[in-house]
DNA sequence: CTGTCGTATCAAACCATTTCGATATATAAG
DNA sequence: CTTATATATCGAAATGGTTTGATACGACAG
């Protein structure tokens, strides 16, 4: 190959630059640099936050229950056999990433899937799973 | 209310024997019923896997890289500047949940995304990120 | 006000995951 | 065979998440 005989670009290099590294393998430059500016931090933490309030086998059971509608958190604890605190505290999770709203009704919390794209989250986990 | 005078049904009062269950909600019995019997624990921990697959941060910046085509390892920890053993680590969790495929040439081990439905997945996650 | 019920929060024990250097394996080149 | 490169695996420290009883809070009834 001709390329293993031209110089690293300078931007390769400072990326190859790792503690430890032994990786010499040339990398086309312009590629890299492209695929790394694409990607925003931010944009990536508030994402996997969705991902990992879902990853709780406990707290997707709750999403696929509240796709038949809303329910309040005594109803959750008694249909999936599960302490107080434990329900409140998944819940409380799922509602900071913004997956389900909460309607309080006197005593009660009534909680509800937020989005459409909830169900088609677990739709394309059930894709991934059977394919 | 006429339903606060009648007696509350036996699976659901199973239900509702928690250990410090103060919770002495009047629950629909054949709603309660129908809710639970609809979930598979074994589908529930197959789906969840997945999400904790995607869940963390790297592991979800690999699979955007992974949209623009193939990569190996060497070009995921340099773009990426994480160390090998990391990188190695992360890819081997993609692939055990089949988001990720791997074809193995001569040194290099490339990998891919698995389905179309992983795309899918980052962009109901940028819907709910917004939205 | 007092008591009860539904829910949220706290704290500590417990369990799981991440991290990364070190080491092992495998392929290719010399 | 020896050396170098690419990747996988190991192991131990650090970190993070889950669980659950206990407790606090807030709404309603009496």
């Amino acid at each position: 190959m001709t390329e293993s005989s031209e110089p690293l670009d300078p931007s390769v290099e400072r990326l190859a630059r790792l503690k430890g590294d032994k990786c010499k393998a040339r990398i086309a430059a312009d590629r890299l640099k492209s695929l790394t500016n694409r990607i925003d931090e931010g944009e990536i933490a508030a994402e996997a936050e969705i991902f990992r309030a879902i990853c709780d086998p406990f707290r997707l059971s709750v999403l696929k229950l509240l796709r038949d509608g809303e329910l309040c958190v005594c109803e959750i604890m008694t249909a999936l056999d599960r302490p107080q605190s434990s329900t409140s505290h998944h819940l409380s999770i799922l509602k900071r990433a913004g997956l389900v709203k909460e309607r309080k009704e006197g005593k009660w919390s009534r909680y509800r899937l937020a989005d459409g794209a909830v169900i088609e989250m677990m739709k394309l986990a059930e894709i991934l799973r059977v394919g």
